[in-house]
RNA sequence: GGGCGAGUGGCGGAAUUGGUAUACGCGACGGACUUAAAAUCCGUUGGCCUUACAGCCUUGAGGGUUCGAUUCCCUCCUCGCCCACCA
């Protein structure tokens, strides 16, 4: 018997694979395309972890069950081999960055090659390479012909340790380089190349929702985007003609506006500031620019700011509002300039109440539905509360209904008046200690029985502070019959929850009563909640009674009628910095010529090839080492033929990361990019698997291109990934995340040395969890793997070991049907599985195949049933291929030569197996008896069984007879073929 | 604060048009083989109670719908990830 010996199979096997170019990808292939990608890795130093044989490994048996399935597959590889890594380690090493890039991209693809990836090699390039680099700078000429390339002077992130600046996606928890998360960002003013991805916003975001992606990464992506829709209002400055346009998504709220706020880098703060002001203004820009976001955020959100003496006009009511800078406010986002309304904004909150600027409400909860006529009427709620008893006072019906004490507002009293009014006279309470209002007002809707009409009660909530021993007048309002009572809150509120109806705006003032009567026991005073939900307007003028949504409308619309609004979408999203101030990159291809400003280099001129250098390291100057490079900078203008400059700044590795997939559709084109008509049949990537770290930075790049290149005619389709799926994290065994620092690094090559295998290497990354779920290691499951892989070689040994007995007395065919039917299900569970993605179930599946066919080894014996047993391992070499492509290719080609036939072909382009639905079923099935849903017996009775031999099988169950215990059955559910529920 | 996701044995995990909860693997225990061990093969393995038979409980907690709920609905708790002064 041969022993199984992974490294010398698959050794074997990887080399036929090659020579043979088992898994080349044709363009002229008759069967549906499938392109099946990872992510571009950066060819580090250490080589492949195990993160990249998670991840290769799942869009590897996808791929392959995709070509088994009928396709025509492309999996292709490359490496995105420009970046800091390199160039660091060039500078510590003196190695050339060209040197080790080669070195790496060497290693890393024999390792794939010895994890049996089924990878079209033909196809592999580098982003480094100058035959492709050199169609990275033709697009950037593309982008800028188009408008969506530009230079521009502005402040932006430096990270000063790669001493360069950073696109705002490069920038991490609120202020962090994303390659070393300790270093805060500085900001640098500097003039550079940006991508315009904000022309795409739109479609960036609208686009989302035809892709096959998950569902958290959309979302991440559409929060960067950060559409919101809303209104520019144009308030002018009192005194002068100034206007100060600010964005907003609340103009309902634009009668509570009580002060404006501008970013102190805005524009206008200076003309705006008036002389009193000047020095405080100054003194407080001056402290903000010493600030760095980290800054700005670690200071806990404490609000800060300064008056600058202005007043400016609210358009909608001519109110003079005073005008305040302060650094909450960012000049990136909308106009730089806020209309502050605390008491439907928490930050506008906070500040107000810092620095005690009125708090006007305009928007009122609605409790009750809003009926479409209603009568207008104004009251109070008042919950009276006694300290000593903690107890809270109500009315109670002799019928048991309980009500809140409250009422309506008589013509010219106030609200507080009304409160104590009502409380005396309902409840005989005169001497009100303390009254505290309650928050903001809400609406309450209702029919009032009475009147017979529905009414919109405008209502203030209180709290009154009593005294329950303070004697109570005679009697409150004689003609009521209900009485009052002391009593806990939770007894009041489901007194009034189970004896009233609609009193949702009853729970709301119980809700506050509570928290205030609580401030109240600890001193503290009662702070309500800044609600900044919806609800109806009030204070608002002609606008009061509109719902939030209505005003929203009808504000913007009447004031675009004068002039001073104008709807508005606004996005989060920034231009894409692209500019590096480093070495190992694609050169930006433009000569700034003192003449003729920046000129593109001619597309005849591509690439322009990076020179090679000794000396890499950054100066920190805000120039890249090339700058130093003076016969490679100094070059003639393609234009005017005067002496110029070349730009010595290369590009993100992003913008190579960008259009990659599309090159390896027509990787050796040297006349354009790609060819159109080979690009559309491979692409857009019909399965793209990668890590979920990229879902704001590759991912929305690349989509951006995709819809350039769309646009350009480059392309017929306009989103590059139909289906992205994440493989989740890859964790030590302990549960932390592997490290070199940390010592619990494994490679995948310690694991081929230990006499493992790329198949059981394979098998166990994808067993361990659903691919997408972040799940610890195991090295026990790994050796699981492994005893599995030697089971199933086992199996195939002891086959090839029989000598098939005389087909005379083979024959019963019935006796092997258990074997028919395993296979049968194998195949079933297998292929749904694998359409699913769902690669541990499937290789449970295959496991429990293997298990099942071990057993039934007794009761239909090899030798008597051969050509059964034949079936069922050629099914089982090939639903193993796509898990362990080496062993099965192996397995197969033995079954195969052990009949003599000549080159069956790989197992790998081989058809995958079909099961038959009447040979899945056996013709018993196990019927499970329940007595009230729980389970007493099982009996096995024919699939066709009817319900009343059913139920008379199930009542001869001595489990069901003791459940039973003598007791009239109800009624009897059947399920038919599963089960039988007797109800007693 | 906002968004997304998840809570099932000792561990990784399986099962949802509602129908035997704990598949598969690991670990543990027992047996066979062996002078012995490893490897391999065959069993057992959610908890409680019990000599046993039987019985009871169990999918984060509590309610609801249903003949029947891991699956559907409500309330709550815990954890993870991402974003976060975005007007």
């Amino acid at each position: 018997m041969k022993r199984y010996n992974p490294a010398e199979l698959e050794a074997k096997w990887q080399q036929t694979w090659e020579e043979q170019k088992t898994y080349k990808a044709h363009d002229d292939s008759a069967k549906p395309p499938y392109y099946a990608l990872s992510f571009f890795p950066y060819p580090s130093g250490v080589g492949l972890h195990l993160g990249h044989v998670r991840n290769f490994s799942i869009t590897d048996t996808a791929a392959r069950f995709k070509r088994m399935t009928g396709h025509e597959v492309l999996q292709p590889m490359g490496w995105d081999s420009f970046g800091l890594p390199a160039e660091n380690f060039a500078i510590k090493t003196g190695v050339a960055p060209q040197v080790s890039t080669k070195t790496n991209t060497d290693n890393f693809r024999e390792q794939c090659k010895r994890m049996g990836f089924s990878i079209d090699w033909d196809r592999e390039f580098g982003s480094s390479d100058p035959d492709y680099y050199r169609w990275t700078q033709w697009f950037f000429l593309l982008l800028h012909k188009r408008g969506l390339a530009y230079q521009k002077e502005s402040a932006q992130f430096w990270c000063p340790v790669c001493k360069t600046v950073l696109a705002n996606e490069q920038v991490v928890n609120g202020g962090y380089c994303w390659r070393h998360e300790d270093t805060p960002v500085e900001k640098k003013l500097l003039k550079q190349w940006f991508f315009k991805i904000t022309d795409y916003a739109e479609r960036l975001a609208a686009d989302l929702d035809a892709i096959d992606w998950p569902e958290g990464i959309k979302a991440m992506q559409r929060n960067w985007i950060g559409r919101s829709e809303g209104a520019e209002i144009h308030f002018k400055l009192a005194d002068t003609d100034d206007t100060l346009t600010v964005f907003t998504t609340r103009p309902d709220t634009l009668y509570g506006v009580t002060f404006m706020v501008i970013a102190p880098e805005h524009p206008m703060v200076g003309t705006l500031t008036t002389a009193d002001q000047k020095q405080a203004v100054e003194d407080y820009i001056t402290a903000s620019q010493g600030k760095t976001d980290v800054d700005r955020m670690e200071q806990n959100r404490e609000k800060t700011g300064v008056f600058t003496g202005a007043h400016a006009i609210n358009p909608i009511n001519q109110e003079r509002i005073p005008v305040w800078v302060a650094d909450y406010v960012l000049l990136g986002y909308g106009t730089g300039a806020v209309m502050a309304v605390p008491a439907h904004d928490e930050r506008d909150f906070a500040f107000a109440t810092k620095f005690d600027i009125d708090i006007v409400p305009v928007v009122a909860q609605d409790f009750g539905e809003p009926a479409k006529t209603e009568t207008k009427v104004e009251g109070v709620v008042v919950t009276a509360y006694d300290p000593n008893t903690q107890k809270f006072l109500s009315l109670r019906r002799p019928e048991g209904q309980t009500w809140l004490v409250g009422g309506s507002k008589e013509d010219g009293e106030s609200f507080e008046d009304a409160a104590k009014r009502e409380l005396a006279e309902e409840t005989g309470y005169m001497t009100v200690e303390k009254l505290i209002q309650l928050g903001n007002p809400i609406y309450s809707h209702y029919f009032n029985d009475i009147k017979q009409s529905h009414r919109r009660s405008l209502g203030y909530n209180y709290l009154a502070i009593i005294d329950s021993k303070v004697q109570q007048t005679a009697h409150p309002e004689a003609h009521e019959d209900f009485t009052t009572q002391w009593t806990t809150m939770v007894d009041l509120r489901r007194q009034i929850v189970e004896t009233a109806g609609g009193v949702e705006h009853w729970l709301e003032a119980l809700a506050r009563a509570e928290a205030a009567a609580l401030a109240y026991d600890r001193n503290e005073s009662y702070a309500p909640e800044c609600y900044h939900g919806e609800g109806s307007l009030v204070n608002s003028a002609e606008h009061t009674g509109l719902s939030t949504s209505e005003a929203r409308e009808k504000i913007v619309a009447d004031l675009t009628s004068q002039g001073t609004a104008n709807e508005r979408i606004n996005y989060k999203l920034r231009d894409w910095l692209i500019s590096r101030q480093r070495y190992w990159g694609a050169p930006i291809p433009i000569i700034h010529c003192p003449d003729c400003g920046a000129v593109p280099v001619p597309e005849t001129d591509l690439p322009v090839v990076l020179p090679e250098l000794k000396d890499f390291e950054p100066s920190g100057d805000g120039r890249s080492p090339l700058a130093k490079v003076r016969d490679w900078v100094e070059v003639p203008c393609p234009k005017c033929k005067g002496p110029a400059e070349r730009e010595t700044d290369t590009m993100d590795g992003f913008a190579c990361s960008s259009w990659y997939f599309l090159r390896f559709a027509d990787p050796k084109n040297a006349k354009v990019a790609f060819d159109k008509s080979l690009a559309e049949q491979w692409a857009p990537v019909d399965l793209y698997v990668g890590g979920a770290e990229h879902a704001v930075m590759h991912l929305l790049y690349a989509r951006m291109w995709t819809k350039v290149m769309y646009d350009a005619d480059l392309l017929s389709f306009d989103e590059p990934f139909t289906a992205l799926r994440n493989q989740g994290m890859l964790l030590a065994a302990d549960g932390t995340k592997f490290s070199k620092s940390a010592g619990n690094d494994i490679k995948p090559e310690e694991i081929m040395e230990q006499g493992y295998g790329a198949d059981a290497l394979r098998l166990i990354v994808l067993f361990l969890a659903p691919f997408d779920q972040k799940t610890p290691w195991s090295s026990e499951g790994l050796a699981g793997c492994f005893r599995f892989l030697q089971r199933v070689w086992t199996l195939f040994q002891e086959y090839h070991a029989i000598t098939p007995v005389s087909d005379a007395s083979a024959g019963d065919a019935t006796k092997a049907m258990p074997l028919v039917r395993a296979q049968h299900q194998a195949v079933q569970r297998v292929t749904k599985d694998l359409h699913e993605l769902g690669f541990n179930t499937a290789i449970a599946a295959l496991m429990e195949y293997t298990n099942a066919l071990y057993k039934l080894r007794a009761d239909v014996p090899m030798a008597q049933h051969y050509a059964a047993w034949r079936s069922a391992l050629t099914a089982m070499a090939q639903l193993i291929a796509p898990f362990a492509p080496h062993m099965s290719e192996e397995l197969w080609q033995e079954l195969h030569t052990d009949q003599t036939q000549q080159d069956v072909g790989s197992v790998h382009l081989s058809e995958w197996p079909v099961y038959d639905e009447a040979l899945l079923v056996s013709e018993v099935a196990t019927i499970i008896v329940q007595v009230n849903g729980k389970l007493r017996a099982t009996v096995i009775l024919a699939k066709d069984a009817s319900e009343s031999e059913a139920v008379t099988a199930a009542m001869a169950e001595q489990g069901v007879q003791n459940a039973l215990n003598g007791t009239a059955i109800k009624r009897t559910v059947y399920v038919q073929g599963r089960l039988v529920n007797f109800v007693i």
